[in-house]
DNA sequence: CTAGTTACTGTTATAATATATCAGTAATTC
DNA sequence: GAATTACTGATATATTATAACAGTAACTAG
């Protein structure tokens, strides 16, 4: 869902990061310096952003990054499912709840920018039940809506 | 749908140029020799076509051919709906129902690379109910599902 | 039918997104 | 502590898409 007007990102963020270190560790895998960085950067708004974006933010800290540099971090990250990828805008945005194994639909308000990420168990049946219509065996979903979301509508 | 194996594409093709040929009278725009060109060469197969491999094609006929030739035919067909575009695969795909108001669905093989173009309702129907649940209001969807086809499914 | 206008196409340049490859460094394993 | 594996640095290049301006064809009005 969307984030209301009082929302803390601060904690969310902190919940992001902590729920990401936990997640590493139980897989095994090391949360490295520069990949916990990019996943903080990536954090910073509800808004998917644009690798070359991160990109950007990165060489202003470390003169030497270069698009491997953010890409690597980046697959890293989409394999854990700590983040996702939206298609329709070639950007990422983070994922709170990567521990579980969940199908990902996005909302995405041409407003504000941000994309709030569902579940929807109704929308998740409908696919089910048209692939299977299709003896079609499903492996990925990209499911974007784009639209307003309820702050940008003028009413 | 996936096309059988017997299927005709022959007619698919003719039927889509008339399709197109029609519409565009009816819309009072101009299918000109190159845009009408250019979608008999998306309409070659069922399978999503990539803007260069168009460009390259073309390149093979007027040697003059550039990036915009084949950007600009495409938007041109995207606006009319004869074309619809797949976000995932950054590729273009023929439309046999231009004419009709649809949301558009594809089933997208990783196998044979067909897309197939549903409308489902079931799956229409869920979206507006989870966009009514979180107060947004739906511009466009951008629904897509890799896997694989009936035919590339190894029983 | 011809001048004026609009729409389409040609042409060159460049932006935006993503990957290949090889070399060096840090971490883990035994 | 040497061997191995994983990560990062660095350079080059591939892929997808748009900007800008000039020339040509088609349509419209008188
Ligand atoms: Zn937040
Ligand atoms: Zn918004
Ligand atoms: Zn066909
Ligand atoms: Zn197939």
């Amino acid at each position: 869902m969307f984030q209301k007007n009082g929302h803390n990102h601060g904690r969310c963020i902190i919940s992001a990061m902590k729920i990401a270190t936990d997640l590493c560790a139980e897989r095994g895998v090391r949360l490295t310096a520069l990949r916990s960085h990019v996943l903080e950067l990536i954090w910073q708004s509800h808004q998917p952003v644009g690798a070359y974006e991160l990109l950007d933010i990165l060489k202003s800290e470390r003169r030497n990054a270069q698009p491997p540099t953010i890409y690597r971090a980046l697959n890293f990250l989409l394999n854990l499912g700590l983040i996702h990828r939206i298609e329709s805008l070639n950007a990422y945005v983070g994922c709170d709840t990567p521990h579980t194994n969940h199908n990902t639909q996005f909302l995405i308000c041409s407003g504000c920018g941000a994309a709030a990420e569902i579940s929807d168990v109704r929308l998740d049946k409908a696919i089910n039940a048209l692939a299977k219509d299709a003896k079609f065996s499903v492996k990925h979903r990209s499911i974007e809506v784009e639209g307003q979301c309820p702050n940008c509508q003028v009413s």
